[in-house]
DNA sequence: TATATTTTGAAAATAAATCTCAAATTTTAT
DNA sequence: ATAAAATTTGAGATTTATTTTCAAAATATA
């Protein structure tokens, strides 16, 4: 696992480069995402901090998003409902992600041929990836059973 | 090339078989939609649908879109900026949309080792793939050259 | 042909994300 | 440390794709 505290410390030059300023709100928020292990969306990050005490509005929450995305700790995952979802890019292996339209239970798999075939196709086109989704969307196996 | 009238007659079908209506709106999105070659989304489609006299509501294009899902005929391949994306699943070969973040452009790649890949972690999983989307956000080759 | 059922169009409702703006905070310069 | 300049914040309004509502119209059934 790597140190938050130094994360927080990069963020901060990040921040700094870009010529905008360090506040406590935006480091609340990425503290608070650096403990996720998981998925989360704008609401539910809202809420954890919010039962923490926390005074940081929603419109932060939105406002500091792109940042963290920009800054290349979080990703944006994938899209349901209208509603994204992001997790830590840190220390994560490429993967797929299995949505069950029936249980809405979200599986997460680890593909190490996806970032080859990902770099391959993109090396032809000469285009330069930032981020990348495989969504594949079916019946999981719980809900095959209980039909 | 498929043809229109067969397609037609099987969604008439697939309608029946749910003890559905087959109603003109119906027909007529479908068969709007079989003419596309490329992406669309729903106000894409409605204007169309306009400019050619027809009288079907927005609304109804929003209530046809997952039957045609349902029936198989169409796919939702990405969102962006909240809109949702649509394309014919009919003679498609598995593939890649290279969303560029810079000029909005798509690009729609083939890959053949996609649809392996996809088989195989599914069958790992025991999961039963309906539908999935591979994209990948980054800068095309263009918005590169011109920064 | 009449009855029952579903679908339609138009407009209202919903909800995630973005925007507005005055007040608060951070940074810079003195 | 203090004041001025610039940015960010919170709260609520706005935006916009999609969904829902409901009376009227269309379809299917008997």
């Amino acid at each position: 696992m790597v140190l938050t505290t130094e994360i927080v410390n990069d963020f901060k030059n990040f921040i700094k480069k870009k010529g905008l300023k360090y506040t406590s709100e935006r480091e609340e928020i990425l503290k608070e995402i650096l403990k996720s292990k998981d998925h989360f969306d704008v609401d539910e990050l809202y809420m954890k901090l919010r039962k923490k005490g926390s005074k940081v509005s929603k419109a932060s929450v939105y406002r500091t998003i792109p940042l963290l995305v920009e800054a290349g700790y979080i990703q944006e995952v994938y899209k349901q409902d209208a509603r994204s979802y992001y997790e830590l890019t840190l220390d994560k292996l490429p993967h797929i992600h299995f949505i069950c339209v029936k249980c809405k239970n979200v599986d997460e798999i680890i593909d190490k041929y996806l970032a080859e075939l990902i770099q391959k196709e993109a090396k032809n086109k000469d285009y330069t990836p930032l981020t990348y989704h495989l969504e594949i969307f079916g019946i999981c196996s719980n809900c095959k059973r209980r039909v």
